[in-house]
DNA sequence: TGGTAAATTAGACTAATTATAAATAAGATC
DNA sequence: GATCTTATTTATAATTAGTCTAATTTACCA
Protein backbone atom coordinates (compact mmCIF):
# COMPACT_ATOMS: atom_id res chain seq x y z
CA UNK A 1 0.00 0.00 0.00
CA UNK A 2 1.03 3.23 -1.37
CA UNK A 3 2.13 5.63 2.05
CA UNK A 4 0.51 8.87 -0.23
CA UNK A 5 -2.32 10.25 1.70
CA UNK A 6 -5.26 8.51 0.00
CA UNK A 7 -8.28 11.16 -0.90
CA UNK A 8 -12.10 10.13 -1.90
CA UNK A 9 -13.83 12.78 -4.75
CA UNK A 10 -17.51 12.93 -4.08
CA UNK A 11 -19.23 15.49 -6.54
CA UNK A 12 -22.02 15.04 -8.57
CA UNK A 13 -20.43 17.42 -11.54
CA UNK A 14 -17.45 16.15 -13.43
CA UNK A 15 -16.32 19.28 -13.82
CA UNK A 16 -15.71 19.78 -9.91
CA UNK A 17 -14.01 16.37 -9.65
CA UNK A 18 -11.90 17.46 -12.77
CA UNK A 19 -11.38 20.99 -10.87
CA UNK A 20 -10.15 18.75 -7.31
CA UNK A 21 -8.08 16.20 -9.37
CA UNK A 22 -6.10 19.67 -10.95
CA UNK A 23 -5.47 21.06 -7.67
CA UNK A 24 -4.38 17.61 -5.82
CA UNK A 25 -2.22 17.42 -8.64
CA UNK A 26 0.01 20.35 -7.01
CA UNK A 27 -0.05 18.59 -4.06
CA UNK A 28 2.93 16.61 -4.03
CA UNK A 29 1.74 13.49 -0.96
CA UNK A 30 -2.05 12.83 -1.97
CA UNK A 31 -2.77 10.31 -4.36
CA UNK A 32 -6.54 9.89 -5.64
CA UNK A 33 -8.29 6.64 -4.83
CA UNK A 34 -11.01 7.09 -6.52
CA UNK A 35 -14.26 9.37 -7.92
CA UNK A 36 -17.99 8.99 -7.17
CA UNK A 37 -20.66 11.43 -8.87
CA UNK A 38 -23.37 9.92 -6.23
CA UNK A 39 -23.68 9.00 -2.71
CA UNK A 40 -23.92 5.20 -3.64
CA UNK A 41 -20.36 5.29 -5.74
CA UNK A 42 -18.98 6.88 -2.31
CA UNK A 43 -19.46 4.40 -0.22
CA UNK A 44 -18.49 1.66 -2.23
CA UNK A 45 -14.85 3.14 -2.44
CA UNK A 46 -15.00 3.26 1.25
CA UNK A 47 -15.91 -0.07 1.30
CA UNK A 48 -13.32 -1.48 -0.96
CA UNK A 49 -10.30 0.93 -0.35
CA UNK A 50 -8.74 2.42 2.57
CA UNK A 51 -9.67 6.36 2.26
CA UNK A 52 -8.03 9.27 4.47
CA UNK A 53 -9.59 11.90 3.19
CA UNK A 54 -13.03 12.39 1.30
CA UNK A 55 -14.02 15.71 -0.22
CA UNK A 56 -17.27 16.09 -1.23
CA UNK A 57 -20.16 18.50 -1.74
CA UNK A 58 -23.14 17.51 0.41
CA UNK A 59 -26.10 19.95 -1.48
CA UNK A 60 -26.74 18.18 -4.45
CA UNK A 61 -29.97 16.68 -4.07
CA UNK A 62 -30.63 13.18 -5.45
CA UNK A 63 -26.50 12.48 -5.93
CA UNK A 64 -25.73 13.77 -2.00
CA UNK A 65 -27.48 14.96 0.85
CA UNK A 66 -26.75 16.07 4.18
CA UNK A 67 -26.42 13.23 5.64
CA UNK A 68 -23.42 12.11 4.23
CA UNK A 69 -21.11 12.49 6.54
CA UNK A 70 -23.15 10.41 8.84
CA UNK A 71 -22.77 7.93 6.43
CA UNK A 72 -19.23 8.00 5.66
CA UNK A 73 -18.37 7.81 9.55
CA UNK A 74 -20.61 4.87 10.03
CA UNK A 75 -18.33 2.88 7.25
CA UNK A 76 -14.89 4.74 8.03
CA UNK A 77 -14.64 6.28 11.52
CA UNK A 78 -11.14 7.29 10.59
CA UNK A 79 -11.63 9.15 7.30
CA UNK A 80 -11.36 12.86 7.13
CA UNK A 81 -14.05 14.72 5.93
CA UNK A 82 -13.69 18.36 4.08
CA UNK A 83 -16.74 19.81 2.37
CA UNK A 84 -17.01 21.90 -0.75
CA UNK A 85 -19.88 23.38 -1.16
CA UNK A 86 -22.00 26.58 -2.00
CA UNK A 87 -24.83 25.92 0.78
CA UNK A 88 -25.49 29.34 2.34
CA UNK A 89 -28.25 27.71 4.66
CA UNK A 90 -27.11 28.50 8.74
CA UNK A 91 -28.69 25.26 10.22
CA UNK A 92 -27.75 22.48 7.47
CA UNK A 93 -24.62 24.15 7.59
CA UNK A 94 -24.32 23.44 11.32
CA UNK A 95 -26.35 20.38 11.36
CA UNK A 96 -22.89 19.11 8.81
CA UNK A 97 -20.39 20.19 11.17
CA UNK A 98 -21.74 18.52 14.20
CA UNK A 99 -21.84 15.11 12.31
CA UNK A 100 -18.47 15.13 12.02
CA UNK A 101 -16.78 17.55 9.06
CA UNK A 102 -13.17 18.56 9.54
CA UNK A 103 -13.20 21.26 7.38
CA UNK A 104 -15.62 23.02 5.22
CA UNK A 105 -14.98 25.54 2.51
CA UNK A 106 -17.22 26.96 -0.15
CA UNK A 107 -16.70 26.43 -3.91
CA UNK A 108 -16.20 30.70 -3.88
CA UNK A 109 -12.99 30.16 -2.03
CA UNK A 110 -9.44 30.51 -3.84
CA UNK A 111 -7.56 28.37 -5.36
CA UNK A 112 -4.64 28.75 -2.65
CA UNK A 113 -6.98 28.80 0.14
CA UNK A 114 -8.22 25.32 -1.20
CA UNK A 115 -5.25 23.71 -1.42
CA UNK A 116 -4.58 24.73 2.20
CA UNK A 117 -7.69 23.16 3.28
CA UNK A 118 -6.88 19.72 1.77
CA UNK A 119 -3.34 19.94 3.10
CA UNK A 120 -4.59 20.20 6.31
CA UNK A 121 -7.08 18.14 6.15
CA UNK A 122 -5.14 15.26 4.96
CA UNK A 123 -2.68 15.95 8.00
CA UNK A 124 -6.17 15.86 10.74
CA UNK A 125 -6.02 19.22 10.86
CA UNK A 126 -9.56 21.03 10.59
CA UNK A 127 -9.79 24.39 7.88
CA UNK A 128 -12.72 26.46 7.48
CA UNK A 129 -13.15 28.78 5.00
CA UNK A 130 -13.98 32.92 6.49
CA UNK A 131 -17.74 32.78 5.48
CA UNK A 132 -18.05 29.12 7.55
CA UNK A 133 -15.59 30.58 10.16
CA UNK A 134 -18.26 33.68 10.56
CA UNK A 135 -20.79 31.35 11.13
CA UNK A 136 -19.36 29.40 13.74
CA UNK A 137 -18.63 32.59 15.68
CA UNK A 138 -21.89 33.91 15.03
CA UNK A 139 -23.46 30.83 16.91
CA UNK A 140 -21.34 30.88 19.42
CA UNK A 141 -21.52 34.49 20.19
CA UNK A 142 -24.87 35.67 18.86
CA UNK A 143 -25.35 39.58 17.93
CA UNK A 144 -28.03 41.15 19.15
CA UNK A 145 -28.81 43.21 15.93
CA UNK A 146 -28.75 40.12 13.45
CA UNK A 147 -30.41 37.09 15.26
CA UNK A 148 -30.38 33.82 14.26
CA UNK A 149 -34.22 33.51 13.79
CA UNK A 150 -34.27 30.26 12.62
CA UNK A 151 -33.33 28.70 16.18
CA UNK A 152 -35.86 31.30 17.87
CA UNK A 153 -38.78 29.18 16.76
CA UNK A 154 -40.09 26.60 19.04
CA UNK A 155 -39.83 22.53 18.07
CA UNK A 156 -43.64 22.55 16.73
CA UNK A 157 -43.55 25.68 15.27
CA UNK A 158 -40.67 24.55 12.92
CA UNK A 159 -42.66 21.62 12.39
CA UNK A 160 -45.74 23.16 11.42
CA UNK A 161 -43.94 25.94 9.03
CA UNK A 162 -42.43 22.54 7.55
CA UNK A 163 -46.22 21.25 6.71
CA UNK A 164 -47.05 25.14 5.82
CA UNK A 165 -44.38 25.41 3.26
CA UNK A 166 -45.22 22.06 1.67
CA UNK A 167 -48.17 23.60 0.36
CA UNK A 168 -50.87 22.35 2.82
CA UNK A 169 -53.37 24.00 4.74
CA UNK A 170 -54.43 24.64 8.06
CA UNK A 171 -56.71 22.03 7.91
CA UNK A 172 -54.73 19.44 6.56
CA UNK A 173 -52.10 19.97 9.00
CA UNK A 174 -54.61 19.34 11.93
CA UNK A 175 -55.73 16.23 10.71
CA UNK A 176 -51.94 14.92 9.81
CA UNK A 177 -50.80 15.78 13.58
CA UNK A 178 -53.97 15.27 14.84
CA UNK A 179 -54.56 18.73 16.98
CA UNK A 180 -57.48 21.49 16.23
CA UNK A 181 -57.11 23.82 13.20
CA UNK A 182 -56.99 26.40 15.46
CA UNK A 183 -54.04 25.35 16.85
CA UNK A 184 -52.27 25.76 13.83
CA UNK A 185 -53.60 29.25 13.22
CA UNK A 186 -52.36 30.00 16.51
CA UNK A 187 -48.77 28.58 15.86
CA UNK A 188 -49.28 30.23 12.51
CA UNK A 189 -49.62 33.12 13.53
CA UNK A 190 -46.94 33.13 16.68
CA UNK A 191 -44.48 32.34 13.45
CA UNK A 192 -45.48 34.62 10.96
CA UNK A 193 -44.62 37.60 13.98
CA UNK A 194 -41.66 36.11 14.97
CA UNK A 195 -40.14 36.06 11.29
CA UNK A 196 -42.10 39.10 10.69
CA UNK A 197 -43.83 37.81 7.55
CA UNK A 198 -47.12 38.69 6.87
CA UNK A 199 -48.22 35.69 4.26
CA UNK A 200 -48.18 31.90 4.36
CA UNK A 201 -46.53 32.23 0.99
CA UNK A 202 -44.12 34.41 2.19
CA UNK A 203 -43.00 31.17 4.89
CA UNK A 204 -42.26 28.70 1.86
CA UNK A 205 -39.41 31.36 0.94
CA UNK A 206 -38.16 31.72 4.21
CA UNK A 207 -38.60 28.07 4.84
CA UNK A 208 -36.40 27.30 1.57
CA UNK A 209 -33.63 29.76 2.27
CA UNK A 210 -32.97 28.59 5.81
CA UNK A 211 -32.77 24.62 4.58
CA UNK A 212 -36.03 23.58 6.44
CA UNK A 213 -37.41 22.37 3.01
CA UNK A 214 -35.99 22.16 -0.43
CA UNK A 215 -37.38 22.47 -3.81
CA UNK A 216 -36.45 18.73 -5.02
CA UNK A 217 -37.74 16.69 -1.78
CA UNK A 218 -41.37 18.45 -2.78
CA UNK A 219 -41.53 16.27 -5.67
CA UNK B 1 -1.37 37.39 -32.08
CA UNK B 2 -1.68 33.50 -31.20
CA UNK B 3 -3.53 31.25 -34.07
CA UNK B 4 -5.22 29.52 -31.43
CA UNK B 5 -8.59 29.62 -30.40
CA UNK B 6 -9.22 32.07 -27.84
CA UNK B 7 -11.41 31.44 -24.77
CA UNK B 8 -12.51 33.11 -21.57
CA UNK B 9 -13.73 31.09 -18.86
CA UNK B 10 -16.80 32.10 -16.67
CA UNK B 11 -17.89 30.81 -14.20
CA UNK B 12 -18.44 32.11 -10.00
CA UNK B 13 -16.53 28.89 -8.93
CA UNK B 14 -12.83 28.72 -8.85
CA UNK B 15 -13.34 25.09 -9.00
CA UNK B 16 -15.34 24.93 -12.26
CA UNK B 17 -12.54 26.88 -13.76
CA UNK B 18 -10.17 24.99 -12.92
CA UNK B 19 -11.84 22.41 -14.60
CA UNK B 20 -12.64 23.80 -17.39
CA UNK B 21 -8.53 24.80 -17.21
CA UNK B 22 -7.82 21.09 -16.93
CA UNK B 23 -10.15 19.93 -19.90
CA UNK B 24 -8.91 23.13 -22.12
CA UNK B 25 -5.23 21.37 -21.51
CA UNK B 26 -6.43 18.46 -23.87
CA UNK B 27 -7.45 20.39 -26.40
CA UNK B 28 -4.39 21.47 -28.48
CA UNK B 29 -5.56 24.15 -30.54
CA UNK B 30 -6.79 26.09 -27.74
CA UNK B 31 -5.99 28.94 -25.36
CA UNK B 32 -7.52 30.28 -22.77
CA UNK B 33 -7.09 34.44 -22.64
CA UNK B 34 -8.75 34.82 -19.30
CA UNK B 35 -10.86 33.78 -16.54
CA UNK B 36 -13.67 35.45 -14.54
CA UNK B 37 -15.44 34.69 -11.38
CA UNK B 38 -18.17 37.37 -12.22
CA UNK B 39 -19.72 39.43 -15.14
CA UNK B 40 -17.89 42.83 -14.84
CA UNK B 41 -14.79 40.66 -14.82
CA UNK B 42 -15.88 38.91 -18.17
CA UNK B 43 -17.03 41.84 -19.70
CA UNK B 44 -13.80 43.69 -19.15
CA UNK B 45 -12.38 40.70 -20.54
CA UNK B 46 -14.37 40.30 -23.56
CA UNK B 47 -13.68 44.57 -24.49
CA UNK B 48 -9.61 44.04 -24.24
CA UNK B 49 -8.90 40.87 -25.94
CA UNK B 50 -10.32 39.33 -29.29
CA UNK B 51 -12.29 36.07 -27.67
CA UNK B 52 -13.65 33.40 -29.70
CA UNK B 53 -15.40 31.03 -27.26
CA UNK B 54 -17.04 32.04 -23.60
CA UNK B 55 -17.82 29.01 -21.34
CA UNK B 56 -19.92 30.36 -19.06
CA UNK B 57 -22.37 29.33 -15.87
CA UNK B 58 -25.26 31.74 -16.14
CA UNK B 59 -26.83 30.43 -13.03
CA UNK B 60 -25.05 32.05 -10.30
CA UNK B 61 -27.01 34.60 -9.02
CA UNK B 62 -24.98 37.98 -8.18
CA UNK B 63 -22.15 36.57 -10.49
CA UNK B 64 -23.86 35.90 -13.63
CA UNK B 65 -27.57 35.75 -14.43
CA UNK B 66 -29.72 34.98 -17.46
CA UNK B 67 -28.67 38.23 -19.37
CA UNK B 68 -25.07 37.24 -20.00
CA UNK B 69 -25.63 36.18 -23.69
CA UNK B 70 -26.88 39.00 -24.72
CA UNK B 71 -24.14 41.17 -22.95
CA UNK B 72 -21.54 39.49 -24.31
CA UNK B 73 -23.38 39.14 -28.24
CA UNK B 74 -23.55 43.06 -27.26
CA UNK B 75 -20.16 43.60 -26.73
CA UNK B 76 -18.39 40.97 -29.23
CA UNK B 77 -21.46 39.73 -31.86
CA UNK B 78 -18.69 36.70 -33.56
CA UNK B 79 -17.80 35.72 -29.88
CA UNK B 80 -19.44 32.08 -29.37
CA UNK B 81 -20.70 31.31 -26.68
CA UNK B 82 -20.67 27.58 -24.62
CA UNK B 83 -22.98 27.70 -21.35
CA UNK B 84 -22.07 24.63 -18.70
CA UNK B 85 -24.88 25.30 -15.98
CA UNK B 86 -27.18 23.36 -13.99
CA UNK B 87 -30.39 24.73 -14.66
CA UNK B 88 -33.71 22.83 -15.28
CA UNK B 89 -35.82 25.79 -15.76
CA UNK B 90 -36.95 25.17 -18.66
CA UNK B 91 -38.32 28.69 -19.91
CA UNK B 92 -35.04 29.99 -18.50
CA UNK B 93 -33.35 27.81 -20.84
CA UNK B 94 -35.09 28.36 -23.91
CA UNK B 95 -34.78 32.01 -23.13
CA UNK B 96 -31.18 31.61 -23.23
CA UNK B 97 -30.81 29.62 -26.08
CA UNK B 98 -33.27 32.47 -28.13
CA UNK B 99 -30.07 34.80 -27.21
CA UNK B 100 -27.65 33.49 -29.72
CA UNK B 101 -26.11 30.51 -27.25
CA UNK B 102 -24.23 27.91 -29.60
CA UNK B 103 -23.86 24.97 -27.55
CA UNK B 104 -25.59 23.91 -24.15
CA UNK B 105 -24.55 21.36 -21.72
CA UNK B 106 -24.94 20.77 -17.91
CA UNK B 107 -22.14 20.01 -15.58
CA UNK B 108 -23.30 16.44 -14.80
CA UNK B 109 -22.24 15.67 -18.29
CA UNK B 110 -19.09 13.51 -18.65
CA UNK B 111 -15.68 14.57 -19.59
CA UNK B 112 -16.06 13.29 -23.36
CA UNK B 113 -19.24 15.06 -23.94
CA UNK B 114 -17.71 18.41 -22.39
CA UNK B 115 -13.90 18.42 -24.83
CA UNK B 116 -16.58 17.62 -27.88
CA UNK B 117 -18.58 20.40 -27.33
CA UNK B 118 -15.82 22.67 -26.78
CA UNK B 119 -14.14 21.71 -29.66
CA UNK B 120 -17.48 22.05 -31.56
CA UNK B 121 -18.18 25.16 -30.00
CA UNK B 122 -14.83 26.35 -31.23
CA UNK B 123 -15.27 25.13 -35.10
CA UNK B 124 -18.37 27.32 -34.91
CA UNK B 125 -20.36 24.54 -35.06
CA UNK B 126 -23.24 23.77 -31.95
CA UNK B 127 -23.77 21.37 -29.46
CA UNK B 128 -26.51 20.47 -26.93
CA UNK B 129 -26.44 17.51 -24.29
CA UNK B 130 -29.02 15.23 -24.45
CA UNK B 131 -31.38 16.67 -21.78
CA UNK B 132 -30.95 20.10 -23.53
CA UNK B 133 -31.82 18.59 -27.07
CA UNK B 134 -35.07 16.57 -25.31
CA UNK B 135 -36.20 19.95 -24.40
CA UNK B 136 -36.11 21.17 -27.69
CA UNK B 137 -37.42 18.60 -28.94
CA UNK B 138 -40.05 18.95 -26.80
CA UNK B 139 -40.97 22.60 -27.63
CA UNK B 140 -41.08 21.74 -31.12
CA UNK B 141 -43.40 18.84 -30.68
CA UNK B 142 -45.01 19.15 -27.72
CA UNK B 143 -46.66 15.40 -26.51
CA UNK B 144 -49.65 15.43 -25.44
CA UNK B 145 -49.16 13.80 -21.73
CA UNK B 146 -46.85 15.90 -20.67
CA UNK B 147 -47.52 19.61 -21.55
CA UNK B 148 -45.22 22.56 -21.14
CA UNK B 149 -47.90 23.73 -18.77
CA UNK B 150 -45.98 27.33 -17.93
CA UNK B 151 -46.65 28.48 -21.60
CA UNK B 152 -50.25 27.59 -21.15
CA UNK B 153 -51.06 30.54 -18.14
CA UNK B 154 -51.89 34.29 -20.03
CA UNK B 155 -49.81 36.41 -19.81
CA UNK B 156 -52.29 38.09 -17.12
CA UNK B 157 -51.91 34.77 -15.16
CA UNK B 158 -48.20 35.21 -14.91
CA UNK B 159 -48.29 38.43 -13.94
CA UNK B 160 -50.56 36.90 -10.94
CA UNK B 161 -48.81 34.17 -10.20
CA UNK B 162 -45.17 36.21 -9.62
CA UNK B 163 -46.63 38.34 -7.51
CA UNK B 164 -48.61 35.67 -5.30
CA UNK B 165 -45.37 33.95 -5.47
CA UNK B 166 -43.36 37.33 -4.12
CA UNK B 167 -46.00 36.66 -1.14
CA UNK B 168 -48.66 39.21 -2.05
CA UNK B 169 -52.13 38.40 -1.07
CA UNK B 170 -55.48 38.68 -2.84
CA UNK B 171 -56.09 42.36 -2.09
CA UNK B 172 -52.59 43.67 -2.08
CA UNK B 173 -52.39 42.34 -5.63
CA UNK B 174 -55.63 43.80 -6.64
CA UNK B 175 -54.52 47.18 -5.05
CA UNK B 176 -51.05 47.14 -6.79
CA UNK B 177 -52.85 46.33 -10.22
CA UNK B 178 -55.54 48.53 -9.75
CA UNK B 179 -58.50 46.08 -10.11
CA UNK B 180 -61.13 44.21 -8.07
CA UNK B 181 -60.05 41.70 -5.79
CA UNK B 182 -62.76 39.24 -7.26
CA UNK B 183 -60.31 39.31 -10.19
CA UNK B 184 -57.14 38.33 -8.32
CA UNK B 185 -59.42 35.58 -6.83
CA UNK B 186 -60.72 34.27 -10.33
CA UNK B 187 -57.45 34.46 -12.33
CA UNK B 188 -55.66 32.51 -9.30
CA UNK B 189 -58.52 30.10 -9.41
CA UNK B 190 -57.68 29.15 -12.83
CA UNK B 191 -53.82 28.88 -12.14
CA UNK B 192 -54.12 26.23 -9.68
CA UNK B 193 -56.78 24.92 -12.25
CA UNK B 194 -54.35 24.75 -15.31
CA UNK B 195 -51.21 23.71 -12.69
CA UNK B 196 -53.13 21.45 -10.96
CA UNK B 197 -52.05 22.52 -7.97
CA UNK B 198 -54.59 23.25 -4.48
CA UNK B 199 -52.87 26.25 -2.95
CA UNK B 200 -51.27 29.50 -3.28
CA UNK B 201 -48.07 28.18 -1.13
CA UNK B 202 -48.03 25.40 -4.08
CA UNK B 203 -47.67 28.63 -6.30
CA UNK B 204 -44.49 29.63 -5.20
CA UNK B 205 -42.96 26.44 -5.76
CA UNK B 206 -43.87 26.07 -8.99
CA UNK B 207 -42.53 29.66 -9.65
CA UNK B 208 -39.61 28.88 -8.28
CA UNK B 209 -38.86 25.39 -10.23
CA UNK B 210 -40.03 27.07 -13.86
CA UNK B 211 -37.92 30.66 -13.01
CA UNK B 212 -40.83 32.76 -12.86
CA UNK B 213 -39.07 33.89 -9.44
CA UNK B 214 -35.87 33.41 -7.94
CA UNK B 215 -34.86 33.71 -3.93
CA UNK B 216 -32.02 36.03 -4.53
CA UNK B 217 -34.07 38.56 -6.38
CA UNK B 218 -37.11 38.27 -3.12
CA UNK B 219 -34.67 39.84 -1.05
C1' DT C 1 -69.08 39.96 -38.35
C1' DG C 2 -69.70 36.17 -35.66
C1' DG C 3 -66.62 33.34 -32.84
C1' DT C 4 -63.23 32.63 -29.34
C1' DA C 5 -60.18 33.55 -25.62
C1' DA C 6 -58.76 36.84 -22.18
C1' DA C 7 -59.73 39.88 -18.65
C1' DT C 8 -62.80 41.77 -15.72
C1' DT C 9 -66.44 42.03 -12.02
C1' DA C 10 -70.68 41.38 -8.78
C1' DG C 11 -73.71 38.94 -5.46
C1' DA C 12 -74.51 35.27 -2.55
C1' DC C 13 -72.55 31.99 -0.10
C1' DT C 14 -68.92 29.21 2.44
C1' DA C 15 -64.57 28.51 4.36
C1' DA C 16 -60.59 30.26 6.46
C1' DT C 17 -58.52 33.12 9.68
C1' DT C 18 -57.94 36.50 13.55
C1' DA C 19 -58.63 38.39 18.12
C1' DT C 20 -59.07 37.46 22.53
C1' DA C 21 -58.79 34.71 26.22
C1' DA C 22 -57.51 30.93 28.65
C1' DA C 23 -56.22 26.10 30.17
C1' DT C 24 -52.52 22.74 30.68
C1' DA C 25 -47.89 20.90 30.98
C1' DA C 26 -42.93 21.01 31.46
C1' DG C 27 -38.68 23.25 33.02
C1' DA C 28 -36.17 26.63 35.26
C1' DT C 29 -35.41 29.53 39.17
C1' DC C 30 -35.62 31.05 43.69
C1' DG D 1 -42.21 23.34 46.95
C1' DA D 2 -43.89 27.72 45.05
C1' DT D 3 -43.51 30.51 41.32
C1' DC D 4 -42.31 32.13 36.75
C1' DT D 5 -41.65 31.36 32.00
C1' DT D 6 -42.35 29.09 27.83
C1' DA D 7 -44.57 25.83 24.87
C1' DT D 8 -48.60 23.76 23.47
C1' DT D 9 -53.18 23.46 23.22
C1' DT D 10 -58.13 24.99 22.56
C1' DA D 11 -62.56 27.69 22.23
C1' DT D 12 -66.00 31.54 21.07
C1' DA D 13 -67.05 35.37 18.54
C1' DA D 14 -65.98 38.51 14.94
C1' DT D 15 -63.80 39.29 10.71
C1' DT D 16 -61.81 38.43 6.46
C1' DA D 17 -60.74 35.69 2.48
C1' DG D 18 -62.16 32.86 -1.02
C1' DT D 19 -65.56 30.12 -4.03
C1' DC D 20 -69.29 29.53 -7.21
C1' DT D 21 -72.11 31.19 -10.59
C1' DA D 22 -72.95 34.14 -13.97
C1' DA D 23 -72.21 37.90 -16.72
C1' DT D 24 -69.87 41.93 -19.24
C1' DT D 25 -66.27 43.94 -21.95
C1' DT D 26 -62.40 43.83 -24.87
C1' DA D 27 -59.53 42.29 -28.46
C1' DC D 28 -58.27 39.60 -32.02
C1' DC D 29 -58.89 36.14 -35.62
C1' DA D 30 -61.13 33.81 -39.42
Amino acid sequence: MSSKIQVALADADVLCRVGLSGLLAKISDTEIVGEAGNTEELLRILQDDHVDVVIVDYNQPKYFDYTIAAQIKKISTDTQILVISSDSRRERIYQVLEDGVSSFLTKQCDENEILDAIAATAKGEKFYCHKILDMIIERSFPSKDEDCTPTSLTPREKEILTLVAKGKVAKEIAAELHISPHTIYTHRKNILKKLQLTSPTEMVVYALEHGLIDLQSLN
